[in-house]
DNA sequence: TTGTAGGCGTTATCAT
DNA sequence: ATGATAACGCCTACAA
């Protein structure tokens, strides 16, 4: 193994001390520019390398941010994640990405592993589980920054970036009521988390305001798979009076119910229309598209980003939490149009 | 902040030196039962926690592995690094997630960060781009474990784990020849990588040993995008005597063409057979599913964490790189079934 | 079996 | 502007 160069060896070829080497390469106000410049040059020529695990230790900052997510192979994750990387590689920290599955043990798993990291912080994306909020407040005794996005908790002091559900799930709603549409069917998932209730409020209080009829036996709850989707909507389409319209809180089960919709050789959008949630990429590429709402996840990643790089570099005690709150776009594809063809 | 527990805590208060501590705490055989037990009951009351930067620096070992992937929001490496975190979690180690975007200044640069951050070893599958094998070889000069899988580059030392492309490819084209299929066109990509270049001769070798005539105006090179998939199509389509079958490399083009030979009103499979190649979920969940081939994504993932284990507890200089090939399987469909409807 | 002491590479606080 | 020195928290010869 190749001898490591440290500082005390520039320190040494130049006849200094580590700490003025330190300084120049640190950009140290106290020194003068001739020994910087002549220290820097040394640096590069002798191959040096900052040793990030000692800075790390001794500055208390390892520059490593944690990102926790449900699951990182679907593209609304992962753009957010995208997001983040954007805003901080330039800033010189790196990223750690931890899938939960929607585990509770691998969710607090995860966090206790970033934490043994060192983490400056953790952005996260809670999981359908039930996770104490005591592993949340060794966080904040740590004074690690915790930034919730999309899916949050509300904890005092913990900022987030979410987007507006329930307007996301308002429109979209309005829209299939829109395109004549009177008995809308919604599939639902964990209300225990807010983005699933605020899409379900939203769909509830669209059609209270277009005086339909809410009938509760429409709602149905899931979980965000493909073949959860098929099931559910199954179950709708043997209905008495079988919805005419399925608002789905994920892409993926609005994908199975097509699939479903499609088999019990109904046509869509005439008989059935269908709207998802996310806008996966899968949901445009279809032969039959699919409508879907947008929610901006490269912004929301950045976002939380910047909230992140101002929380860590705050000094004040007092922390004013952030709730950022971005707006939703829908887009209107074949899934629920009778005008597009 | 609240006082960060050490060593030295809890040597103070059980009146002992923190070496003792230390010993007992990493179980080194030199120490009594009892002190032993003494310690670690006290380590658990005073909530010590290791601070893994300064064990770091001591050891030189991070536990933490960088692995590199062109994307994370493709089911493939998403799966992959399922595999690698389920073989790696349960040893202590950490994984970063790098993606490269398949451009060289992100790859390289993801390179020399994860090794700013001192990871024990790097897991990468290379991107398109000629990255230059000047970081390779800083790796092996720092003694960074590099393991490539899926897509590899051939450096002597450098373990890999793949699949047998060219097999894969040979199976699905021999499939699509049993369906009947006489001009069977192939969907390629930058055959610089090996993986592209092996798909790409096992489809001609399956060709020729049919006693079928190789046309290399049915090889196209595209890049992995749906809309290429699309373009692409539209060439073939457009010939004198279009293919009656095409074979891709990817799953994404596979679905590209499948659109535009849908929406040029030719039926699939009675006109034109189509096979994609990684068997991403969604050739399951088309309406018209997706012929594919299986690259048993999880399974290479951990065999390739093994392998870095392998290395990186191996005391030997020289090193005997590994190069494993998986078989791949192939998953029949409707996109080219005349039987299964 | 336990303690002592030195070092991992850096940065920060003195003093010069 | 620069040097000397201590400290970050841990590990490990070596000595006792």
């Amino acid at each position: 193994m190749k001898k490591k160069i440290t500082i005390y060896d520039i320190a040494e070829k130049l006849e200094l001390t580590a700490a003025t080497v330190s300084r120049a390469l640190n950009n140290n106000p106290k020194i003068s520019e001739k020994t910087r410049k002549l220290v820097q040059e040394t640096a590069i020529e002798m191959n040096y390398e900052q040793n990030t695990l000692a800075r790390a230790l001794k500055s208390g900052k390892s520059f490593n941010v944690g990102v926790i997510v449900p699951r990182m192979d679907s593209n609304f994750f992962a753009s957010v994640i995208r997001g983040i990387e954007e805003e901080l590689y330039p800033k010189g920290y790196h990223v750690i990405v931890c899938q939960t599955h929607d585990q509770e043990n691998l969710e607090t798993g995860n966090i206790v592993s970033l934490l043994n990291a060192q983490v400056d912080g953790i952005l996260m994306s809670i999981s359908n589980s039930k996770t104490k909020n005591k592993v949340f407040n060794k966080l904040s005794e740590k004074r690690v920054p915790l930034i919730f996005f999309d899916r949050k908790r509300d904890i005092p002091d913990v900022s987030s970036v979410t987007i507006d559900d329930f307007n996301g799930s308002y429109q979209a709603t309005k829209h299939l009521i829109e395109q004549g549409c009177k008995r809308i069917a919604h599939l639902s998932n964990d209300r225990s988390l807010e983005i699933f209730k605020n899409r379900y409020l939203g769909y509830k209080q669209a059609i209270i305001d277009s005086g339909l009829e809410f009938d509760e036996n429409l709602v149905v709850e899931t979980i965000s798979k493909v073949d959860e989707g098929r099931r559910v909507a199954k179950q709708l389409l043997n209905m008495e009076t079988p919805p005419d319209a399925i608002f789905s809180s994920s892409d993926f089960t609005a994908l199975g119910a097509i699939q479903e919709i499609k088999e019990q050789g109904l046509a869509i959008p005439e008989d059935i229309s269908v709207v998802g949630f996310s806008n996966e990429p899968f949901t445009r590429f279809m032969e039959l598209s699919i409508t879907s709402v947008d929610q901006s996840p490269i912004e929301m990643g950045r976002r939380a980003a910047k909230v992140f790089l101002q929380e860590v570099n705050s000094k004040s005690k007092t922390k004013q939490p952030q709730r950022i709150i971005l707006q939703p776009e829908l887009i209107i594809r074949k899934s629920s149009s009778k005008r597009i063809k």
